[in-house]
Parts: C-alpha cells; sequence; structure tokens
DNA sequence: GTCTATACGAAGATAGAC
DNA sequence: GTCTATCTTCGTATAGAC
C-alpha cells in the first residue's frame, strides 16, 4: 500500500493478476496451479509460497469484487425499502459492469464456493442484496430479484459480445423491468 | 424400446440415472466415474464400456432435454414471431420446470460445453430460444431474451426451495415482464 | 523469496480374465 | 457384460537447496 514500490508484494500481485485472466478465459477447473505459475513467470512452488493453495488464489481474485458488494451493503442500511431498491438496481448495475471478468468467474465456481470459505461473506452479501433488489419480503418478489441476479451474472459471461456501456443499459433496463414494472 | 424388460439396457439405465442424481448433488466436477459406479452397483470398467468416458455420460444424461428443446424450436417453424414468442415463453417455462433437475446440471457444465461434442445441438438451439423469445432482431431485446434465459437457468438451482408449481408461476412473471412489458 | 525435485493421491482410461 | 488389476496423467502440496 505504500508510495514506494512494494517488491515484496510484487510477485504476488502478478500471480493473481495472471490467475484471473486464466480463471476467465479457460475456467477454473481448467487451470492447475502449474498454468498460473507459468503465466505468472514462477513456479508452482512460489504461488504456494505466497497462497495457502487454490482456494486462497480464488479468493484473492474474487476479493476486491466482494469488498465492494459489501460497502454496496452496508451503504443501504437505513435507507427505506424504496430508497434501497433504487440504490441497489443502480448499484449493482455499476458493480457488474465493474467486475464483469470477475462475475464470469464468480458463476464457475458457484458449484465449488463451499470449498472456499474465505469467500463465505461474499454468498451471504449476494443474499442481502436479494433483499434489498426485492424491496418486499413476498416470496414472489424475492424470486424475481434472485431472477434478476442470475440473469445479469449470466450476461457478464463472454466479455467480447457487449461493450461496457450496452452491458449497463441492458442491465439497468432489465433489472426495471423485473423489479418495477410499469 | 421394447414392451419387454430390456436386460441389455438396464445397466446402462442405471448408471445414467445415479449420474444424474450425483451430477445434481455434488456437481459434474466434483463427481467422479468411482462414485457413479458405486451408486450404480457396478465397477468403473462397466460404465466404461457402456460410455465412451464421462463426457458420453454427461451426454447421456442431458440427451432428453435437448431432445424436448429441439422439439419446441422445430414446432415454432412457420409461425410469426409473435407467435412464436408467445409459444416459447409457455413450452419454455414448461420444459424448465420439467427438466428442472438437469438444467442445474447444465448450468454447472456450461463452462466445459465445448468439451462434449455429442451435446452441441443443444448450445445451437439455446441460441435458436433465444431468438425466438426476443421476436425481434433488435440487440437490446436479443440481449434480454439471453438474460431471460439466465435468470430461468438459474432459478432451477436448488430444487428443494420451491415446489414445482412456484417455479411455473415465477417464470413465466418473469418472462413476460422482461419480454412483453407493459 | 524463489527455485528444483519429489512425494502423494485421485482420476480417467485400458488390458485381460471370467 | 462385468470384473480386478494396472497404467498414465495430472494436480496439489512438501522438502530442502540456493
Amino acid at each position: 500500500m505504500a508510495a514506494t514500490t512494494p517488491v515484496r508484494e510484487r510477485t504476488r500481485h502478478e500471480i493473481v493478476r495472471h490467475a484471473m485472466r486464466l480463471f476467465q478465459d479457460r475456467g477454473h477447473n481448467a487451470t492447475s496451479l502449474q498454468d498460473i505459475a507459468s503465466a505468472a513467470g514462477c513456479s508452482k512452488a512460489t504461488v504456494l509460497y505466497h497462497f495457502a493453495g487454490k482456494p486462497a488464489v480464488l479468493a484473492a481474485v474474487l476479493e476486491p469484487a466482494g469488498a465492494d458488494l459489501a460497502v454496496l451493503n452496508a451503504a443501504a442500511d437505513g435507507m427505506s425499502r424504496t430508497e434501497a431498491q433504487e440504490f441497489a438496481i443502480r448499484e449493482f448495475t455499476d458493480l457488474a459492469v465493474r467486475y464483469r471478468g470477475v462475475i464470469d468467474i464468480l458463476q464457475d465456481v458457484l458449484p465449488v464456493i463451499d470449498e472456499v470459505p474465505e469467500i463465505a461473506q461474499v454468498v451471504a452479501d449476494g443474499i442481502k442484496l436479494t433483499e434489498l433488489l426485492a424491496a418486499s419480503d413476498d416470496r414472489l418478489e424475492q424470486g424475481l430479484a434472485k431472477f434478476a441476479i442470475n440473469g445479469l451474472l449470466g450476461e457478464c459471461r463472454h466479455s467480447g459480445e457487449r461493450t461496457d456501456d450496452e452491458l449497463r443499459n441492458l442491465c439497468d433496463i432489465a433489472l426495471r423491468r423485473l423489479l418495477k414494472p410499469a
């Protein structure tokens, strides 16, 4: 975090950077520690010096997006249901665009998410987000909110197909149609 | 297909049946051939006698749902855009409910779908379905249709959470809000 | 901090007996 | 058709030198 180049953290950072790209391009499961090490220009052993294992690498990749999601949730505290919903629609769309690559990965690892306790908070925050988006405890509305999240997550796949602006516009319209129908 | 019990096919059928359940419960990747064999009450070698490999088992699991999707697409041929859209909304909802377990699996394997050429047709039919649902070649409408499919696929996860009727109702409402807003 | 070398286990797949 | 035994490959992780 210092202004001086933190040499100690450079390798670690390179590992996370390349792991993210590989997870995105080939999928999490299809990426081995050897793949990550080669891409980062170091050895497998070095990767395992910096991270406890592959799950820890994954956690590091997801961490920034998870942190921003937590911020989103915290910021909605104290708002009215209606305010919070509007806020969540706007901010979640924004979050999706900013982290579209990471979200692509997130989908890929959903089936094994419980093997990575480091990111349990992300799952919890995802559920919290459902409640914000629903703006009601009605079972149907909650289901629609979940539907909306899944739809939005799905759109983040295949980054090449859409520009950021197209994605933002699409998600905004879809969320509003689903959650605030005329 | 004969009315008489086809003894020759019984093991094969058991394998598919248990593979489906395991893929659903633990995820495709977390399920080994050994797991499938044990559940089906036979050996790994027997599984590989009936199927060329794990991808072939997966293909057999997905095949019935894929076949019905192809039927859906074929039936829409010759309809007007508007007719086809209404038809697709109704039939796709129905398909999702009938095959909710299989759809759960489908999501899980999307990242490795291209390793299974046997089910390339399912992917092609999924794209065709997007076009039916969109009812327009507009880029935004196509995006919303894809959003809708992703949302619906996501709802099929965690079968225990919702009854079939709840799922049907939710999907119907969501698709109409997204694709035919008032 | 980073490397090479290696241990260990699991998974997919094959060979050959029955 | 089904089995046991075996092969090979690969991924995770550790040991120990530099």
